[in-house]
DNA sequence: TCATATAGGGAGAAATTTATCCCTATTGTT
DNA sequence: AACAATAGGGATAAATTTCTCCCTATATGA
C-alpha cells in the first residue's frame, strides 16, 4: 500500500472534504451505495470505467473515514455489502446538488472540457 | 505544460464536475474570488499552502473552463482581477454547501483523517 | 476437469498533479 | 545600486493517484 510522506492541509472545512472525496470514483461509489447497489460486483458494473482494484481502495478508504460500512456474509462465493453510515448519509444533499449542477451545464462542461483536446489535435497535425 | 494523453471519461454529471472541480485548490479559488480577493498575490495571501505555480495554472484552467475571467490592467507594477463569470456564480451554492458541510463536521472528519496518520505513525516506531 | 462468479491483495508501471527552483520585466523605495 | 512587489513561464523533481497484470480461495454448473 502507498504510504502518504506529506500531512494534508486541514485548515478549513473545504480541506477536510478534499479529504474524505477526493478520488476519481468515491462520490460516485457513494452515490450507487446510496441508490442500494451495495456489492463490489454491483458498482462495478454500474461504473463500468473503474478497475476492480481501484474500487477496492477507495471502498476500504471510505470505509476508514466512517462513510460506508462494510458487512461481509459468511456464504460462498463471498458475499459484501456496503452501506451508508449515519455520517455517510449526510453527504447526500452534496453529492445530489453536485450530480444536478453537472447535468444541468451538461452541454457547455462538455463543449469546455474536450476545447482543450481539440487544441491539443491542432498542434499534432 | 503538462499535455494529458488519456481522454477523461464524461460519462455522467458527476465526471463532468471532477473534470472543472478536480485540483487541490481549485474550490478555495474560486470562493475567495467570490468573496471579492481577486488578484493573484490576495490569493496566494489567503490560501498560504497554494505555491504561486500552482495557483497560475489552475486559475488558467479555471478560465479555459470559463469559470472565471481574467482582467488585465496595463499599469506597473502588473495588475491582474480574476472574477467570477455567470457561469461560475452557479457554483456558488453547490461551494457554500460543501464548505458547511465541512465545517460542521469539523471533528469528526479531522479526526478520521489523522487516524490514517497515526496508524502509520505506530506502525513505524 | 475446467470455466465462472465472488471478493480481494501485491508489485510495479503509468499518468497526473503538485511543488521547487530559477528565469523575465517594470516601477518605486531604501 | 540593490531590493521588494507585481504577474507569470520553463524545466524538473517529488508526491500521489490510478491502472495493469498476476496471484489466492471456494462453490456451482457445464
Amino acid at each position: 500500500m502507498y504510504e502518504r510522506k506529506i500531512l494534508p492541509h486541514l485548515n478549513c472545512g473545504l480541506d477536510l472534504v478534499g479529504e474524505v472525496l477526493y478520488g476519481k470514483w468515491k462520490i460516485r461509489i457513494l452515490w450507487f451505495i446510496h441508490e442500494g447497489h451495495k456489492r463490489p460486483s454491483e458498482l462495478l458494473r454500474k461504473i463500468p470505467d473503474v478497475s476492480r482494484r481501484v474500487l477496492n481502495i477507495q471502498l476500504k478508504e471510505l470505509e476508514e473515514h466512517e462513510l460506508v460500512t462494510r458487512k461481509i456474509y459468511a456464504v460462498m462465493p463471498p458475499k459484501v455489502e456496503y452501506d451508508l453510515t449515519e455520517f455517510g448519509k449526510t453527504l447526500i444533499p452534496i453529492m445530489h446538488t453536485i450530480g444536478l449542477w453537472g447535468d444541468e451545464h451538461q452541454e457547455r462542461l462538455k463543449r469546455v472540457i474536450l476545447k482543450q483536446f481539440q487544441d491539443n489535435d491542432a498542434n499534432e497535425a
